[in-house]
DNA sequence: CTACTTGCAAATGCTTTGCAGGAGA
DNA sequence: TCTCCTGCAAAGCATTTGCAAGTAG
């Protein structure tokens, strides 16, 4: 799609690996791509789908050090399985939907008005209890459309 | 503390299970007590300190016949192992603190008014995607104050 | 008596790690 | 060449399950 945006993630992703001794390579560029691709939270199991050839173990090692270059985080989903995406930085913030149907994670992205309201609300609630906050997420419990669909 | 409001959680609690064929077992009674002290969402270590005596595996399968009688919650911390809490309807609708540094997990209630705002807001995007929201969650990522104490 | 409980040990399955050969700079 | 990368196989570890004895009603 956009080449040039493509472009500028690889050398941010590279320049980030070189900062923890890291090199980009053809496995890790494979995951960050399936990443871009995917364009939601992917499972192990999506990775090993659109990274043909790469072992399991090396899709592991490479997240962990994508994550610890800051390019990848990890979230939980409802299922206990790693789901893992770009960073917010890289992306933009935002939260997600979770189907408690099928595991499936959706990206949603509320108003910077609400945003605000959120963060101040939440950045209040957290000193009340000697909480140091560094961020948040939220998540909306539910079922999916296609799940909705195959049910009835 | 509460006598009275403990007797009627108790009650709650054998309710919900014979509505699902299961018994309110010494055993069951002692996770919930945990769950009920602890006032926080619990590691299956806490609530194998607090149960002294009880085998893992009854842990796990009691805390899995909560939850389909409704009277547990799962949720997925940070460090990926599972949190174990009383189901909302029974405590109240409330939100998490996560330390990064030890996992730790503790509660938050926002305002009546910001939780409506946000449960609107939340909705709106829901739909906007096919998708059914049936409740949310949110989460500050952040240190709890013992680790900011313990760091330096 | 009949059905649900529970401890113990074995099994599962996601994730991590040891090791040795390969590849980038 | 020195260091980092990666596949394969083995190990780890939280969680689940088979089984047989225990217990509630």
């Amino acid at each position: 799609m956009a080449r040039s945006a493509d472009t500028d993630l690889h050398t941010l992703v590279e320049v980030r690996l070189r900062r923890v001794d890291q090199r980009y390579t053809a496995g890790r560029r494979a995951v960050v791509a399936a990443l871009v691709e995917i364009d939601e939270p992917a499972s192990i199991e999506d990775l090993a789908r659109l990274c043909p050839g790469l072992a399991r173990s090396s899709t592991y090692r490479h997240l962990a050090d994508l994550q610890t270059a800051g390019v990848v985080r990890r979230i939980a989903a409802e299922d206990g399985f790693g789901r893992f995406e770009l960073s917010e930085d890289i992306t933009e913030h935002h939260h997600h939907l979770l189907c408690t149907g099928c595991g499936r994670v959706l990206d949603i992205t509320p108003s910077p008005s609400f945003e605000r309201n959120l963060t101040n609300h939440l950045e209040e609630l957290a000193r009340a209890q000697g909480f140091s906050p560094r961020g948040h997420r939220v998540d909306v419990l539910g079922i999916c459309g296609s799940c909705a669909g195959s049910d009835r």
